[in-house]
RNA sequence: GCCAGCGUAGCUCAACGGUAGAGCACCGCUUUUGUAAAGCGGUGGUUGUGGGUUCGAUUCCCACCGCUGGCUCCA
């Protein structure tokens, strides 16, 4: 009958009974039991009032020095602004879930709330003030572990209808006998915990950041709750830099940039979700897409060009009609401008996808195993009528581009087109140098039934997939319900810079659409075959692509992109006529040059174009006319030193080679500190 | 689509019941300038749209449109 305990330092405790993981840091030293805000028990964490009970086991005292204590804290404190909250509105508050966020870049925490009306701003102050009061208190809290049946009757009493209903859930689906409580004074939760041991520990960084609404188990069939997100740390100083963290990224925001910068701009005059290219956008966007082409044309893709419209039947046929209806624009009518023929359905669609149009090129001719793989590639633009409250700058957008291709290809190709697929989209998100980016592997959900075809055709497609994620060794997590309606999909998922995750390349196998169509090759057996499709996009959407580089070049693109390369800067009017020669020699070397010969003084120059973020500048005055030299000068380096117009243009294409890599700066710098 | 907030000059913001103001940008004049903002002057607004309350609305109320943050959705 005794206690073995085991600290990670490797020593060992023994105790007659079993002991609380506070006493055991109490013993410790009582530095340690202060600072203490839970324990881990055999890898389990656990609150500090934990009992440790018989045999042998391994303890761990968890501080704010722990990553794991964040949550812990985050936790506490969703609990904290939800007893704020019951006290503030009353009884008629019921309380849902509210959860810790430890990787989400704004919030820290959550917690749903079904009240008489809903929160707003300007209740926030008020609750954060009396959650300050709630943490002076120093209210202990406490678990307590009760039988089902007696959890239910405690929050029946109290009213708390949406515990009742999860208590209910555990014991049905999980089969729980009994669950846990947490009461800290006069609010009581069902929690798994574990929680600081008195809400004084939460101490006072912690922020109320915005109200939202949210639908009650996330399904919008449901009532929607109020939700209030917070943020907390242990340490004041951690909070402040959080927020400014915050603060910074907004600035960064692809929105913004777009419009100082003169990128993008969106018009209610042409309707919400409708992007409009602005010239400086519209080159960006050129010389992305035009490297791209060129990497598809050197790997075997063929170009097509297919309409923005076509019948209402070819999307029955996909299959996109039934299931998506309420995401296209309304179907266009005919029937009063042309005849309709007998037995064909009046309408005609924007087209939302490329696919079925590229399946038709496929079918224009009878096609042969020996010409498959084939690979129709379209920059096309689709339109897709989504949500109101979804648009989202350029990255959910109703009108965009996607860099799409279909690869018509045998079973037996199959797993080497995806192959070639991945390699594709991992060099056009390396070319970027977006490299913080993960892999999602898109399954169907058994339970749903919006998927289309045959199980068979499921499991050979995903099996395809997880062969060639497990083959390039990638780092990928699977994810049912994922997947297209008419395959599995390897998707590449960034974060915009407020943490917000975008679907960026997708390579999706499909067996469905060959089938629905009618698709067929004629083998080497001389018998008719069905091919397998693949629809991939490396960027994605150059749309959506641009809105994610912005933010990850904080609008400073390096040379190949930048929409203006060069600019040229005379030190005064007098010297606009060589600032014109030397622009003129730049473009024709093929360089996009601005001559900025307006009558401001030459630092006035340099500070417009470095906010626009121009890579190089080229300072001209009575030195460079006299020696056919430009002063260079970089948007972050500053001064480069004076060199010819023929050899700043050959460092510059050298550089635009590189796509990306600041060639000619670190050439200067060296060269100057070899000096 | 749902919840909340916001919509004032091209941009960023002020005025908050008494018929709008600043900085930047733009235009003009002076200055002819050497590596992140020269000086002076000027143009510019049916205060998102439509109703209502009021002697009077940018300000208060309602509806719509748009934007922002979430939720849902996302081929």
């Amino acid at each position: 009958m005794s206690v073995t305990i085991t600290l990670p330092d490797g020593s060992e405790r023994t105790y007659a009974e079993p002991v609380t993981a506070l006493r055991v840091a109490e013993d410790i030293s009582p530095r340690l039991a202060k600072a203490a805000v839970a324990a881990e028990v055999d890898g389990l964490p656990r609150d500090l009032s934990f009992a440790v009970s018989e045999g042998t086991h391994a303890l761990r005292i968890l501080t704010d020095r722990d990553a794991a204590s964040l949550e812990i804290l985050r936790h506490t404190a969703a609990h904290v602004m939800a007893q704020a909250v019951v006290r503030l509105y009353g009884r008629e508050v019921q309380y849902t879930i509210g959860p810790a966020l430890v990787n989400d870049f704004q919030y820290g925490f959550y917690y749903d709330f079904d009240l008489p009306r809903p929160l707003t701003q300007d209740d926030l102050p008020k609750i954060e003030a009396e959650m300050a009061k709630i943490v002076a208190e120093k209210i202990p809290i406490e678990r307590e572990e009760l039988p089902v049946a007696e959890a239910k009757a405690r929050f029946e009493q109290l009213g708390q209808s949406y515990k009742v209903e999860m208590i209910d859930e555990l014991a049905r689906e999980q089969g729980a006998r009994t669950v846990s409580l947490y009461r800290q004074g006069d609010f009581l939760d069902m929690c798994r915990g574990p929680h600081l041991p008195d809400t004084g520990r939460l101490g006072k960084a912690f922020k109320l950041l915005t109200t939202a609404g949210a639908y009650w188990r996330g399904d919008e069939n449901n009532k929607m709750l109020t939700r209030l997100y917070g943020v907390a740390f242990f340490d004041p100083k951690a909070l402040q830099e959080h927020l400014t963290r915050i603060e910074e990224a907004r600035k960064r925001d692809h929105r913004v940039l777009g419009r100082q910068l003169g990128l993008f701009q969106f018009s209610d005059a042409v309707g919400p979700g409708l992007p409009l290219w602005l010239p400086k956008g519209a080159i960006l966007r050129m010389e992305l897409e035009g490297w791209l082409r060129g990497e598809l044309l050197k790997r075997g893709y063929l170009p097509v060009v297919t309409p923005h419209v076509g019948k209402v039947d070819l999307w029955r046929t996909s299959g996109h009609y039934p299931y998506y209806e309420h995401g296209l624009f309304p179907t266009m009518h005919l029937r009063d401008v042309e005849n309709v023929p007998e037995g064909q359905e009046d309408g005609y669609l924007l087209k939302p996808m490329n696919c079925p149009f590229h399946i038709q090129i496929y079918k224009s001719s009878q096609r042969s195993y020996r010409e498959l793989p084939l690979r129709f590639s379209e920059f096309g633009t689709v339109y897709r009528f989504e949500q109101s409250g979804e648009l989202s700058g350029l990255t959910r957008v109703r009108g965009f581009t996607q860099d799409d291709a279909h690869i018509f290809c045998t079973p037996e190709q199959l797993e080497g087109e995806i192959e070639s697929c991945v390699e594709l989209t991992k060099l056009c998100l390396a070319t970027l140098g977006l490299e913080d980016y993960r892999v999602r592997v898109g399954l169907r959900d058994p339970d749903d039934a919006k998927y289309t075809g045959s199980s068979e055709n499921w499991d050979r497609a995903e099996a395809n997939i997880r062969h060639v994620v497990r083959k390039l060794g990638m780092n990928s997590s699977e994810e049912p319900g994922e997947a297209a309606f008419y395959g599995p999909k390897i998707d590449f998922v960034v974060k915009d810079c407020i943490g917000r995750e975008w679907q960026l390349g997708t390579i999706q196998v499909d067996y469905n659409l060959p089938e629905r169509f009618g698709l067929e090759y004629i083998g080497a057996d001389n018998a008719p075959h069905r091919p397998v499709m693949i629809h991939r996009a490396p960027l994605g959407s150059p749309e959506r692509f641009i809105g994610i580089l912005i933010e990850h070049f904080a609008g400073a693109f390096p040379l190949w992109l930048s929409p203006v390369q060069i600019a040229v800067l005379p030190v005064s009017d007098k010297y606009n006529e060589y600032g014109a020669q030397v622009s003129r020699a730049l473009r024709e070397a093929g360089l996009r040059v601005e001559l900025d010969d307006s009558p401001e003084k030459i630092g006035a120059k340099i500070r417009r174009a470095t906010l626009e973020k121009v890579p190089y500048m080229a300072v001209v005055g009575a030195r460079e006319a006299e020696s056919s030299t430009v002063s260079v000068r970089h948007r972050t380096e500053g001064d480069l030193g004076a060199m010819s117009a023929g050899e700043f243009t050959d460092a510059l294409r050298r550089e635009i080679a590189t796509k990306g890599r600041e060639t000619l700066v670190r050439e200067r710098l060296s060269a100057a500190s070899g000096r």
